[in-house]
DNA sequence: GTCTATAAAGGGATAGAC
DNA sequence: GTCTATCCCTTTATAGAC
């Protein structure tokens, strides 16, 4: 993101009006609270301390200011995830796919509500606040297209999981945690854990045991 | 819903007006297209062959029209589970849990807009609308606890598996189909069973001992 | 049971004073 | 850069004719 941020517009350059992320940080707040439709350009003008007239200032439509939202979402997300991988250095695949969870999650709950609300009402934009902004939330999503292939190559996934089901239910079970997570009731890492060793290994107990392997029976109840 | 009608209340009685449920219908599947607040009365009124003022013959409010699309649609979803896991009889656990995955994306994508729009529009409407709808989905949800908590019980899901997390993880997948699926590319049993296989058993290859992880596995995955 | 007409409130957006 | 004032449109909801 670093080289080409004045071409992907990926942060802000320093000199940006503060106003105009502050703007932002409130808008992000009411539609990851409230959702798209339901916000207006009143509200924000009255969270952001000015009046709805003012907002025009900084930004031309309602539709500019989502789509700008909407985009710095995505991009948080995103690096906060690459982030978290490139400093996990070479490690098997399956610990490079919690990881991302982690990071994943992380960011929906942990920096502010501009991922949030992305994940939210990206489904209840406009069409054309939607095609603004599905560049990049597809290099996002490559990105994960990406992992799950090369975790596949090493032998770490299994051939025969379809590898774009895999990530959907992956984003699935990590998005809906927005419906659900309340902070401080569940540990994120806890939660981060779990879902990789569900997706990774299964709910299920361990499968006909293979040659050599021991069978583990800890904490399981016997049959009544 | 008035009556309990035949304690399942998954279906209004015959009695019921006919265009009462036409404007649901319609109501139902412009919720689910564009959101609880960017659907006017005026469009649900033209989805239905009338003038906005005639909807009030009907319903009181546009809140009381959101509040029974949502209660009809997670009665539908919760009826066809059940069916679908007393049908399923005395079974494996395991099993149960593909049969009710399927179910609930039957319904999803099979069963009209109601179960779909209730999924995607349930955090969008106000607050008055999600407390007079909260009792049908917690009975759907106390439907899966129970069927979890039978699955571990029985000793087929692991003891250290938190079973909340894997409903919501479940839920999370399933729900969030509804952002991606399209009917026609991609088999529906396909998708449950490909859900189901991973939650059960995990997208890694067979777990191996701690120590010699680069062994080569072949032939040691199991087909299904 | 549906219509037209309309009330009352709030929506996005603009113009111009300061 | 923010304000007030305003335009024009849409929203939910009501009233009463047919």
């Amino acid at each position: 993101m670093s080289a080409r941020a004045a071409s992907r517009a990926a942060v802000p350059p320093p000199e940006a009006k503060a106003s105009r992320r502050q703007i932002l940080d409130c808008a992000a707040r009411l539609f990851r609270e409230q959702g798209y439709a339901a916000v207006s350009l009143r509200d924000i003008a009255a969270a952001s301390g000015m009046k709805a007239g003012s907002l025009y200032h900084h930004f031309v439509s309602k539709e500019e200011i989502v789509a700008e939202m909407l985009n710095i979402g995505v991009q948080t997300v995103f690096g906060e995830v690459r982030r978290a991988i490139e400093a996990a250095g070479d490690v098997p695949a399956a610990h490079l796919i919690e990881t991302a969870v982690r990071a994943h999650l992380r960011s929906i709950f942990e920096f502010g509500d501009y991922t949030g609300a992305s994940i939210r009402i990206f489904g209840h934009v406009p069409a054309r606040v939607r095609d603004a902004t599905i560049g990049e939330r597809d290099a996002y999503e490559r990105y994960w297209v990406a992992l799950l292939a090369r975790g596949a190559r090493l032998g770490d996934l299994r051939g025969d999981i379809d590898l774009t089901l895999l990530r959907l239910f992956l984003f699935g079970a990590m998005n809906w945690a927005l419906e659900w997570y309340k902070p401080g009731r569940l540990d994120l890492d806890g939660i981060a854990r779990q879902l990789g060793e569900i997706i990774l290994h299964g709910a299920a107990p361990v499968r006909a045991p293979p040659a050599n392997r021991r069978v583990r029976r800890t904490g399981q109840t016997a049959k009544p």
